[in-house]
RNA sequence: GGCGUCGUGGCCAAGUGGUAAGGCAAGGGUCUGCAAAACCCUCACCACGGGUUCAAAUCCCGUCGACGCCUCCA
């Protein structure tokens, strides 16, 4: 039985889906302006990791990631740039879709954008003006009345009261009270706008997520996801919208990921302490960012360093170590040995999954896969063959494989491999000689091209480092 | 000020009543011409102060501190 913390209830309760064997999983996506940063990355890479789990467990998945391609920042950006707001937007659609793909994330079910589902915005506004949870005001806004949800604020903790105590809310005068919330906003001269009801306009940020749910996954789902920044308001405002549409229960499921800190900050665009997905990329592989996500829980903050960075590389550097072959002359393992290898396999599935059901625990379950690791590894250094070791490293490659992690080893260009090859003929024959400075002088020219150099009794083996 | 999450070894990080997983780093060892890789060994009384209990990192109260949200934000 899988197990979740659900943000609604700050419980870990039993995963029970609406329909048997099917998941509805909606996750907050981007708005698309600029670059996307690795704590975008950080979000993805947790619910793709959601997203394979629970597909590794039998569920058919039907995942929706939106793109927010309607918002001021797109229309300020676009405005300074020059640019039509909707051609920028898809540039950065096209442009993160890219870093998902860098980044190993699977392509999700469907990816709406606001800007497409207008008709069904505009409709929902209505309907929601209808059941008197929606009032428009005199300059075309259309707000949310929030004193008509008896229960808003449920998802944050928060009560009405408690927010008019606090000293940032701002009263807009066309609010009939403070934490009423923009379900359409009027347009100003000269920005992109919709035809609308209530005159020229376009949706509020809340709004196009219930409505593209809707759309897409219906008037409930199971799981509701995105970045614990958007708790509140987001998340708070997309429950009173679509529970006072519908009527019913919205998301059974939300889960929250923490944020990435940098410097002990939150990384945001609003605060400039970005490192974009691309720059991570020119240094560090996605397996790295990947590593660096399941080191620690999902729902804790992840620190990003140079030191994390490093102990995750390495980390993944020691998974790798168990899917090298069998040293060359391997005289085979005894069917004990062979057998002990195979169990202990089979208990670390089970000690993976055990972990990963409860609640997507990732560092117990990479400790399941270094006992295998280690497993195979002493398994080799015994002299198991490649047939023995090949049962243990596929279902280390599985559950890694569940993990998004690619384990790729380095590679040279052919012309390099030549080169590498001949060098080590060389310093080969210098061994033989027992000129141990010559071949010592070629492993260090090896090693400044990258190669990382291991005798053993059968030879010498080599690889890109 | 309000709401929420949290404070475990040099670093990252599991563990939520019975005397602290794992990874990285560090030190020692096996192997090696020397290395490297792999393997073996060593390395914490869990922010602080009270309390509950036969027993607490784990429950309760308090203090201090960190981070997130309350404004756009993954």
């Amino acid at each position: 039985m899988i197990r979740l913390y659900n943000t609604l209830t700050r419980k870990k309760e039993d995963f029970v889906t609406l329909e048997p064997n099917r998941v509805k999983l909606y996750v907050c996506g981007v708005t698309v302006y600029n670059d996307a940063h690795v704590g975008h990355a950080m979000s993805a890479i947790v619910f793709d990791i959601v997203r394979r789990y629970l597909e590794y467990r039998g569920y058919e998945v039907k995942h929706v990631m939106n793109y927010t391609d309607v918002d001021d920042k797109i229309i300020n950006r676009a405005n300074a740039l020059g640019e039509d707001p909707l051609k920028l937007s898809q540039r950065y659609i096209e442009d993160y879709a890219k870093n998902l793909a860098d980044l190993n994330v699977l392509p999700a079910t469907s990816n709406p954008q606001v800007s497409k589902t207008m008709p069904l915005i505009i409709k929902f506004i209505e309907g929601l003006i209808e059941k008197e949870h929606a009032y428009p005001a005199p300059n075309g806004d259309v707000y949310f009345r929030v004193v008509s949800d008896e229960d808003y604020g449920k998802l944050s903790g928060r009560k009405l009261e408690d927010m008019q105590a606090g000293a940032r809310v701002e009263v807009g005068e066309m609010k009939q009270h403070p934490m009423d919330f923009a379900l359409w906003k009027a347009a100003k001269p000269g920005e992109i706008s919709w035809d609308s009801p209530w005159g020229k306009g376009r949706p509020g940020w809340h709004i196009e997520c219930s409505a593209m749910n809707l759309a897409e996954l219906g008037e409930q789902i199971d799981i509701h996801g995105g970045g614990n920044d958007l708790i509140f308001p987001h998340h708070e405002n997309e429950i009173a919208q679509t529970e006072s549409y519908t009527g019913k229960q919205f998301a059974r499921y939300w889960i929250h990921n923490g944020m990435l800190q940098l410097g002990g900050e939150k990384m945001s665009k609003s605060l400039g302490n970005i490192i974009s997905i691309h720059d991570f990329l020119k240094t560090r592989s996605a397996d790295v960012m990947r590593m660096l996500v399941l080191m620690g829980s999902y729902r804790a903050p992840l620190i990003f360093n140079d030191e994390t960075q490093d102990a995750a590389e390495k980390s993944l550097d020691r998974v790798k170590s168990a899917l090298r072959p069998a040293s060359p002359s391997a005289s085979g393992l005894a069917a004990g040995a062979a057998a002990e290898l195979a169990a202990q396999a089979e208990s670390t599935k089970q000690a993976f999954i055990a972990a990963m059901d409860d609640d997507f625990n990732s560092p117990l379950a990479l400790a399941a896969l270094y006992e295998l690791v280690k497993a195979i590894n002493t398994a080799r250094d015994n002299g198991a063959n490649d047939d023995q070791l090949a049962p243990a490293q596929n279902a280390l490659r599985e559950l890694t494989g569940v993990f998004g992690l690619q384990l790729k080893e380095k590679t040279g260009s052919s012309e390099a491999e030549a080169q590498v090859k001949a060098l080590i003929a060389e310093r080969n024959e210098a061994r033989k000689q027992k000129n141990w400075a010559r071949s010592d002088e070629l492993r260090d020219q090896l090693k400044a091209l990258g190669v990382a150099i291991e005798d053993s009794k059968d030879g010498t083996t080599w690889r890109w480092s």
